[in-house]
DNA sequence: CATGAATGAGTTTTCATTCAT
DNA sequence: GATGAATGAAAACTCATTCAT
């Protein structure tokens, strides 16, 4: 009877992904608009009102879709960057994290680069946890430049627009892999972004 | 008979500004999927049907409401810089006014870094001319990054990627206003970004 | 003072005519539904509110379009068919008459065939003048039945029945000029007719 | 489970019949352009979304209400004719069939006398197969024709011209059916084409 | 649990008619 | 008289959501 329940549970998270792995390839062709949740169904090869006993919106669905891939990106970003030993190299696994991320998952990486950023800034509540974790990664790298600064690793900087700087740079990087996909060369860009932020921080 | 004529041209061309105008403000304020040709009316104060004696189509409003906007930026952009003296008052010339611009115009500034720059990633065909002035200004800043180059001002760049790093902290700062929204010090924000820029070219 | 009385309404009249005359182009083009009032004004070459100085609406239009013709075309049908000897020669007349008309204004015979005849047939009031001069058409026929049935110079038939058969032949016979326009030897369908019409009422 | 998927399957061609029975009846009262989805709806007594689950336009509504008629006239007519020994009673059961079959469906009588046949001729593509249909008619009534005559046991006619006359007094008979309903006596009308018929193409 | 038929509010767009100039 | 800009009532069609089976 356990082992039911657990398997029950099991089959329906693994619904509850497949639905979510459709969204995403349906959300990212088509666009938040012009997707129907017929769309999600026909691609996750189920019924349309299926789709209601996993999410309870359209628009629940897109969030979970773009959030539960940001957890995870989330947590890989994190935990590289504690891995590293030194700023350049924190730094470096931010922005690695990410471009490696998005490689692997282009659907995501379309959807928020066209549309989910937008929608969230537009101050829909949907935004709440996704903002949250933005701003925990934006944190994470204040608290380290903080740290190298103390430690005159760099110039004295307000840590926060440091944080910022490299966030705009990562998004640069990541907008030009969307638009021109595979035709330009990912490390130079990178190198290039990182390069820039090493020498203007420099002690 | 001929001021008739040159008053009702004007007249017309007036209305074209103010539904313009109008629909800057709703769909700044609600997004362009939940904005009906309705409010854009409303807002304006005019009938439905007057909106099509103008326009088109819903999204020949917005087009036109975006690109009429970014024309005008864009020459002031090309002006500002043509008038700066050395590559660091160039590029400050073109952070500036941008954020000169977007400050006297909030509602073009809400569309734009929500919606508009997510629609045209999504290849919609209404893009063409956006793209078009997007990729002038930063072919422009690319020629001065080129030229500053070869004297030797500034170290050995890719100017391509110079000018995008320009344009990714650009934006980066716009948003920032957007989101705080008079709160923050713009100056400092701005002075920072400036000062990454040249810190990472300087020769 | 006369004189431009009677000029100025000679000019009223016939703007009006041009009117009917573009709307019978249009209509016959595009169908009734199809046809918008700008459609009328264009092909007429006058503003749309100059329109309704002339007619009351749309549909006012429509109705005199066909209505001023089908007069002209009972009038000729009358005369044609007074100035025949025979019965014979009447029904000759009657039949020829129709197809010698629309043959010279094929706009009308479109929009008669295709629209109009619908429309009437649906009870709209518009119908009122017009059926009353078909049924005067088929009233002559009849009458001139019931003379040569009385005379011996048909077999005894109902003149009324007669009459219908000589206007079904006929409606048939424009139906076809309008199908096949040109391609078709419009004699031998009449000829056919008319034969058919005689071998059956022949005493 | 067969049983299942025959129910739904039943039921659902049920409503599909249902709704184009509601479609005959409103388009006969108020005409297609006068006649909007809602209407069809209320008739059906179903929503209006619920029509565009079984027909994808209102013209496709129009289309398949007077086609699925028609389709069966044809295929009554064509039994009918077959049935019959000699030419007059084959001539007799064309005529027949036809005011027979729109005695039982006054709502399709009248949608086609009025509206569909003038929409056909103005070579809306909507007409193909209904074309088709109606070409049959005649084609097999020709034929009939020009094995009559080569038998001898008609005059030496153009089989087609001869088809068409018998078609044209048809069409006679049941516009008349449409404008009296119920007041004349059809036999008496009926009777007389076919006498018409019988005595015009007798050897 | 899964289904997919049904719903109806909501959206864009058209166009006959009016009326101030 | 003539004009054409303005109006706003329709009308066709969509789609997120519900619920009986």
């Amino acid at each position: 009877m356990g082992g039911i329940t657990v398997n029950r549970k099991a089959a329906t998270e693994q619904r509850r992904l497949s639905i979510l792995q459709a969204a995403r390839a349906v959300f990212a062709r088509q666009g938040y608009a012009s997707t129907g949740v017929d769309d999600i169904a026909g691609q996750a090869g189920i019924a349309k009102g299926t789709i209601y006993l996993y999410f309870p919106s359209k628009e629940a669905i897109y969030l979970a879709a773009v959030l539960e891939d940001w957890r995870r990106l989330a947590d890989n970003s994190r935990a590289a960057m504690d891995a590293a030993a030194n700023w350049q190299d924190k730094v470096g696994a931010y922005v690695r994290t990410r471009i490696e991320f998005f490689e692997r998952h282009e659907d995501f990486l379309r959807i928020y680069m066209t549309e989910f950023r937008g929608m969230c800034m537009q101050g829909k509540p949907m935004a709440a946890e996704f903002v949250h974790l933005v701003q925990e990664g934006e944190a994470q790298l204040a608290q380290m430049f903080a740290a190298a600064s103390a430690r005159g690793e760099i110039r004295s900087v307000d840590p926060e627009l440091a944080a910022l700087t490299v966030s705009d740079l990562t998004r640069g990087l990541m907008e030009r892999r969307l638009r021109n996909w595979g035709r330009r060369s990912a490390t130079r860009d990178t190198d290039f972004a990182l390069d820039v932020l090493c020498r203007s921080l420099a002690a």
